[in-house]
DNA sequence: GCAAATAATGTAAGCGTTTACATTTTAATT
DNA sequence: AATTAAAATGTAAACGCTTACATTATTTGC
C-alpha cells in the first residue's frame, strides 16, 4: 500500500490539490459542501497532511529546540515542563537534546539552528561563554538564553532567575535570627548561578554591617558531598558558624547528613538554609529553609518570548533580559518554629 | 541577505547542485579536488544543508517521537536521558511531548506518527489500553512500547520493567527476615506497574505458605500521601503488620513521615521495603530497602531497538518483548543492619 | 437578462534537497 | 591513436505540500 498523499485526495475527491490544501487548513474561499467531502474523504483514509512538506513550503516548522547541559534531576524535568506545557498550548513541537560534552554544544547548537529543523531555541549553557557570543551573533533563528548570567547578557534575550535577590532575601531572613557568623558553602567558580548567589549573600551582610570573614567561605561542587564536607569544615573551627549557607539544597542535603552524623543538631547547634526548594528539602528534618526558584515558569516564560520572536511580535536583535522573583521558603533548619509542614498533612 | 542554498553553493563553486550534493554527503564519485573546493566555500558560506529538504527528499527524519504520560520526576527525566543518550550516539533528534490529558495522547500521537515528522516513536501511556491497540494496528511507522503490560502486548514490540520478579524477590527478602504479616499499600488499580507488583507479592507469599489477608492489602496511588495514610490504616488495626511494601518509593516516604508522626520506629516496630530506588530512598533514615529499576537502561534499549526498526534490521511487525531484570537495594528499613552507606561517605 | 462583482476552483511554480539516468571527461588498454 | 572502461559531472524529476495568479462558476444589482 502506497503512502497516500494530498494528490490522491484531490483524485478521489474530484477536484485539485489548491482545493485540498484549502480544506485542510481551513482557509481561502472554500465552498462547504466541497470541504465536506473532501475531509470526509480524508476521514476515510486516514490522511494526515505530511509536516516536513508543509514545512518545507511554509518556511517554518512549528518546532524550537531546547538544548540543555544535562538531562538529569528534577531541575531540568521543570525546564522541559515548562517548555512543553507552553509548546502544547500553541500548538508547537519540542526537540530536545543535552549539550553532552560542553564541546559539542557548539555543533549542536549550529546544526539545530542552520539546518531549518527549529524556528527558534532555547538554550542553555552555563559554562560556554566566550564561544556563546559568537554562536549567537551567527545564528540566524532567535534563541532565548536561560540563566546565563554572562558579562554580554544584556545583548541578548535571556531568563534568568534572580539569585542574587534570592541569596540576599534568605541571608537577611538569617541575620533577622540574630545569627553573626554566617557561613557560606559556595557553589562552582564560574558557575554564574553560584557567583550571583555568593554575591546575594556578601551584600546582604555588607548591608547590615557584617564584615565578610574568609574562614566562613568554604568552596563546594553542587552536590551533597561538597555539602557534607564543608559542612564538617566549617564545623570543626573555631568558632563555630551559628548559620549555614548552602548554595543550594542538594550541598544542604549534605549538610544534613554530616550533621546526623555528627550528632549536631539543626538548627539548635546550627542553623542551615539552602537555595532551589528542590522536592526533597521539605522532606528534610526539620524541613529546610530554602529559596523557592519557579523553574516551570522559567521553561513557560522562555518558550512564551521565544514564540513572539518568532512570530515577529517582538524584535528579536534588541536585547530584552528577564529575571524572575524566587520566594523565600520557611522551614524549621533557620530556627523558625511555626513553619508550614508539607501540604497534605 | 537571503538564505543561502545548495544553488547558490553550485553556482559559487561553478558545478551543479548533484556534485554539491555529493561533496556534502560524502558519497557518489567526486573528484578529491573538487569536493574540497566545494566544502571550502561551504565552510566560507558558513552553509547547512536545510535538513528539512533532505528529509523530504530521503522520506527519512533522523528524528523519533517520544510520547510520556507525564514530564516530571527523576523517573521520566531518566527515561529521556537513556534515549538522549542513545539518540546522540545514533545521530538521532530526539521530539519529546507529555500526553497531558490522557485523551489527547491519541491525538498527539497520530499526528506525529502520520505526519512524517518523525521515524517512529517511542510511547509510554500506562493507562490507555484499548485505544492503543487500534492506534498502533493503523501505524505506519514503528512503534516501541514502555512498560506496557497490556494483555495484547506480546503482539507489539515492548520494553519493561521486571516489575513482577522485582516485587517477588524483594517480599522473598522480606520473608527471609522472618517477617510473616506482610502488608502491601498497592498502586493504582489498572495501572500495569502496580498490578504487577501486587502479583509478586501475592506469588511471593504463596510460594511460601504464607495465606493473603485482604486486611493487609491497602489501595495507594504512588504518591506520599497514600503512603502516609495507608501506613496509619496499617498500623492501627491489629494485629498490626509486620513489614510494609509499599508499591513505590514515594509511599515509602509518606510511611517514613507518617512513622515519624506517630512515634514509629522502623524497622524495630515494622520493616519498610518500596520500589524504584529514587534517589531520596537513599537519603531516609534508615536507609530505605527498596528494589532498583534499571530507567536510564530502558531509554537505551528501546531506542536502540527502534533503531533497528527504522533500519529495517529487525522486522518491525513481529512483536518483541523485553523485560529488563531489577535489584534489590539493602538498606536498613527492612532489618538488615550491614547495608550499605551512601557512596561518598 | 446582462455586466460586474464575488466566490470557487484550477494551474503551476516554488520550497531545498536527493538521485536515477544521461552526458562528458579522464584513464587504461591495445 | 583508437577503443573501451571508469570516473566525474550534469540534468531533471521527484519528495508533498502552499500559494500567487489565472480561470471558471455563481451571485448580485440593475
Amino acid at each position: 500500500m502506497t503512502e497516500i498523499n494530498i494528490n490522491e485526495i484531490a483524485r478521489r475527491a474530484g477536484v485539485s490539490i489548491a482545493t485540498v490544501s484549502r480544506a485542510l487548513n481551513n482557509q481561502g474561499p472554500i465552498k462547504e459542501e466541497t470541504r465536506r467531502r473532501i475531509l470526509q474523504i480524508v476521514r476515510e483514509l486516514n490522511y494526515t497532511p505530511n509536516l516536513i512538506a508543509r514545512s518545507l513550503s511554509k518556511k517554518k516548522t512549528d518546532t524550537i529546540g531546547v538544548i540543555l547541559p544535562e538531562l538529569v534531576d528534577e531541575f531540568f524535568m521543570d525546564i522541559i515542563r515548562g517548555i512543553d506545557k507552553e509548546a502544547y498550548q500553541t500548538n508547537h513541537y519540542v526537540m530536545i537534546s543535552s549539550s553532552h560534552s560542553q564541546r559539542n554544544i557548539v555543533k549542536t547548537l549550529l546544526e539545530f539552528m542552520s539546518s531549518g529543523r527549529v524556528d527558534g531555541v532555547i538554550l542553555m549553557a552555563p559554562k560556554i561563554r566566550q564561544e556563546l557570543s559568537e554562536l549567537l551573533d551567527k545564528s540566524k533563528r532567535p534563541v532565548v538564553l536561560l540563566n546565563c548570567c554572562n558579562d554580554k547578557e544584556n545583548n541578548y534575550v535571556c531568563f534568568n532567575i534572580d539569585n542574587y535577590k534570592g541569596a540576599f532575601s534568605v541571608i537577611e531572613h538569617l541575620i533577622g535570627h540574630g545569627y553573626q557568623r554566617i557561613a557560606m558553602i559556595r557553589g562552582p567558580e564560574g558557575n554564574c548561578d553560584a557567583d550571583e548567589r555568593f554575591r546575594g549573600y556578601q551584600e546582604a551582610l555588607k548591608k547590615h554591617d557584617i564584615s565578610l570573614d574568609n574562614s566562613l567561605i568554604v568552596p563546594g561542587e553542587f552536590n551533597e558531598k561538597s555539602g557534607y564536607y564543608g559542612f564538617l569544615r566549617l564545623m570543626n573551627q573555631s568558632p563555630k558558624p551559628e548559620a549555614i549557607f548552602t548554595a543550594n539544597d542538594m550541598m544542604a542535603v549534605g549538610a544534613y547528613e554530616a550533621a546526623r552524623a555528627g550528632n549536631i543538631n539543626i538548627p539548635a547547634d546550627v542553623a542551615v538554609v539552602g537555595f532551589d526548594n528542590i522536592f526533597l528539602s521539605r522532606l528534610l528534618s526539620p524541613r529546610l529553609t530554602t529559596v523557592h526558584v519557579p523553574i516551570v515558569e522559567l521553561g513557560v516564560k522562555a518558550m512564551r518570548y521565544l514564540i513572539k520572536m518568532i512570530k515577529g511580535e517582538v524584535n528579536s536583535e534588541e536585547p530584552y533580559c528577564e529575571k524572575l522573583s524566587t520566594g523565600l521558603v520557611i522551614g524549621g533548619s533557620c530556627g523558625c518554629t511555626n513553619f508550614q509542614n508539607p501540604t497534605f498533612f
